[in-house]
DNA sequence: GAATCATATCTTGTATACAAGTTCATTCTA
DNA sequence: TAGAATGAACTTGTATACAAGATATGATTC
């Protein structure tokens, strides 16, 4: 981007202005260095979900003031974001501690999923978009890939996110995947400690394969149980219960 | 509530404290006056969603600090929530807009609502609570009552929404009633611009106690049908568009 | 007269000083 | 010594001054 610029002293005191295709912009715009609130929060999310920041751990506004070099008041905006969405729990004049895992959360979210989809796979049964069905094969390969090469539960989760996600998206549901995703803090960390092994994986993904077979076939009635047990095979709370007590919400 | 108190000069400037019951406490505290920010929020929801605050119009920080009487600091902080829930949309150093009323949304919301209560409905299905049919019951000679003297579709519609509060109460999803709620703003406010006509009250109440029946009776596949027809029934964007065209994002 | 520039006046964004609540260790007192 | 009182050192909450961007209006310049 090309700027022309015109310094312009007025009054002996105010600060000049820059011209960028006629467009004027204060001079210290360019100064300014900065991560942004966005950044921040990206980050901070990021942290959380991966476990590196643990359920309690207590994250205070003048730590984060001091680590990203900003004032207190940005870095509130994005803390009073993260409280929203339940990545923190703020303990007004004693702390802000990142949330532990709620398993009701948990529950009531995999069941909006199952129902969600299993909707959302039947509307697609019987006319189902070429493009779509690509899409989804292709990320099928990979997920065979990821298992054969052993690249890991991480990258497989990934996939499989990517393979709902597009369900939804070609049944005209983005949104409600968004909505979703707004209320899966307590799900993703959940879903983490359950280090899946690889024969699950494995597991995993012959049951997308199936899935995408019955519904290109349009039937619907198995896709029906089939979704039911996709979403529910993973759900071990008691064995979370005794491995990661401290996590857990009581 | 008793206070015994006493005052306790310390270097002959500090603040004195009161004792309440053994805790101690800032004396400033008991001077406080002020409208919370809670009270705030709610206020301000309630006027945006009773379009008193219409969609478009501008509520800046300074006109609401001066309107309660709180520093523009609290005030951010209540306006993020509003935005975070789509009640606000914030233009960075340009303003604050009441949202416009997104179709979209209104649109997927409903689906939501729709997919998540027949499945309710259905596992309610043959093992009823009987405490439950008895609040139900009520509520439908509530909005019997509603309509026979000709209270509103005000009123009606909050009983409406009990009615269905009940049953996701009753199958244990009352967290996930809550989700919906969070993504409601653009459906409640479309919901109130149609100004249903008694007829039409009639006939969903009509509908409620039908669903009702088959529930107990055990007929899912009943309530298949008629849930979607129930909730599809009243969406007619084109009368909507054309009567409150600048209530709408385009 | 038209286009550009300057400025006043709005808006929200940020930094900062201070207020207020919590917690804990120390001191004082009985 | 036990227990209450006290103060220091944290925490977040609030008020406020100022920075920075947007916008409209009037001045300047050609």
């Amino acid at each position: 981007m090309i700027i022309e610029y015109a310094l312009i002293f007025v009054n002996e005191i105010r600060i000049s202005f820059l011209y960028n295709g006629g467009r004027r912009i204060p001079y210290r715009k360019l100064v300014y260095s900065m991560t942004s609130k966005k950044e921040i929060m990206a980050y901070l999310k990021q942290e959380i979900l991966s476990l590196e920041l643990k359920p309690g751990a207590m994250i205070s506004e003048t730590a984060l003031s001091e680590r990203f070099q900003l004032s207190r008041t940005p870095i509130r905006d994005v803390l009073k974001q993260l409280a929203l969405e339940q990545y923190v729990d703020i303990y007004p004049k004693k702390g802000n501690l990142v949330s532990y895992i709620d398993l009701e959360s948990v529950e009531q979210i995999i069941y909006l999923r199952n129902v969600l989809e299993k909707e959302i796979m039947k509307s697609l049964a019987g006319n189902f978009p070429l493009k779509g069905l690509h899409m989804l094969k292709d990320n099928l390969a990979q997920q065979q890939r990821c298992i054969e090469q052993e690249e890991g539960a991480e990258v497989f989760l990934q996939l499989d996110d990517q393979f709902h996600r597009t369900m939804f998206g070609l049944a005209g549901r983005e949104f409600l995947w968004g909505v979703l995703q707004q209320f899966n803090v307590h799900y993703i960390r959940y879903r983490k400690l359950h280090m899946l092994k690889d024969e699950k994986l494995a597991a995993i993904r012959q049951e997308h394969q199936q899935l995408l077979d019955y519904i290109v076939q349009g039937d619907t009635a198995r896709i029906d149980e089939l979704v039911h047990h996709h979403l529910r095979a993973d759900i071990d709370s008691k064995n979370l219960q005794e491995h990661f007590a401290t996590y857990i919400k009581k």
